[in-house]
DNA sequence: GCAATCCTTACGGGAAACCGTAAAGCATTA
DNA sequence: TAATGCTTTACGGTTTCCCGTAAGGATTGC
């Protein structure tokens, strides 16, 4: 089994039960971090010292508080993990469950294992790590099970994020494309981001711009 | 301390926390339920045989999965449960941290207690829990601390939900001012919806319709 | 009972979205 | 170089939004 392990999830009421498990699991060295950049400090002293950890389990969403961070996310940490230990074993416990953000995870920052809280993920977190460690791949709590060579959401791409993220912001399409050859994004004509955006309605079936946000919103897209 | 307790809480790792709190507090009978749907049945239940529940500790939004069920959410539950036993404490444990949001639970649904699901929400939890015990009212954990008196999101009604609510499915004013016809909601034309939605643009500094509405996702209210 | 006021609804003009079509730009291929 | 196909951009008409003004109707106060 893993030796040392990092934890790193704010909920204290979470972080409780994850623990239990990784004790049950008889990990010797067991470390809980409630904030990504301590998480992500404590990964590099442990590099340093020679003594790394084997395995990162982590939350995506952190609150905020007073705190000045400058991770903010489980994604931020991870990305900056993978740039000082990229060997580390990563296994993602999070609520998400929108099938996009969950292949970005695999396939953009190589994580081993999701799991999604749930009501009963303490036993799924228990295989994940098991599986984990037995160096299987790709693994995705039972709960979820979508097909991972679905093309239909991996074809949302960045430059559809940023248009989205520019209309929750109150953008009108001029603005959009403005803004866009500013930062030399194309395509960048209006008629382009208009067509775009039309896609986009057709896919998530919605009626206008208003209810396209919605949606997204409730992906956790923007 | 109190005698009885129901827990409705989804997430197995959360749940496990919130027991053993209430362990430590030596609560000789602790349930816990998965669905709300389940958490109405019992207080129905222990009414029947004439040992009520003197606590509710619940949490607000609640997975849905395969499983059919009537109450989709903690408000839910509670406004089920105020109308076979009024008198039962309450204590809401979730994530939400919107003062619209809470403020509505205190006012309307009469909840003893809140507490934000947080760092250190364990012992804020202990501290609500002894606290309702002792009959202090309008228990708040500590990181959330805002003013009740603020009118500012109080002013917003249950009319001004309806028009967001509608907006953010993808409806148009002519067809907001129908449905509204329809339900027998007024004001209802569509000139009085428009000055509505107006108002609300100013209040929450929204450029237009699809900025407004992403505005009200981050603040919870649709 | 009447005026003042507020709320609701109607109307109209201009802006932006919506939607289809056509032209221009660019790469590939013969 | 020319033909072809794909992507990007331009354009125009219709719908909806946006915003100001004003008419109609109910309520309040005197």
């Amino acid at each position: 089994m893993f030796k040392k392990v990092l934890v790193a999830e704010d909920l204290d009421s979470i972080s409780i039960a994850v623990v239990q498990v990784l004790e049950e699991l008889k990990v010797p060295v067991i470390h809980h971090v409630k904030y990504c950049d301590e998480g992500l400090l404590k990964v590099k002293k442990a590099m340093a010292d020679k003594e790394p950890y084997d395995l990162l389990i982590t939350d995506l969403s952190f609150k905020s508080d007073h705190r000045k961070v400058d991770l903010n996310t489980g994604d931020e940490l991870i990305e900056a993990i993978n740039k000082v230990q990229p060997n580390i074993k990563k296994i993602v416990f999070s609520i998400e469950d929108k099938s996009y953000r969950i292949k970005t995870l695999f396939n953009e920052l190589g994580i081993n294992a999701y799991v999604s809280k749930g009501r009963n993920s303490i036993s799924e977190l228990r295989n994940a790590i098991k599986s984990t460690f037995n160096n299987e791949e790709k693994i995705l709590s039972s709960d979820l099970s979508f097909n991972f060579n679905d093309k239909a959401l991996i074809e949302i791409e960045s430059y559809d994020i940023s248009i989205l993220k520019l209309l929750s912001q109150g953008y009108i399409l001029e603005s959009i494309s403005k803004e866009f050859k500013d930062l030399s994004i194309t395509p960048n004509g209006t008629s382009s981001i208009e067509k775009r955006i039309n896609k986009l309605k057709i896919y998530f079936k919605a009626n206008n711009n208003v209810h396209l946000i919605a949606i997204a919103k409730d992906f956790g897209l923007v």
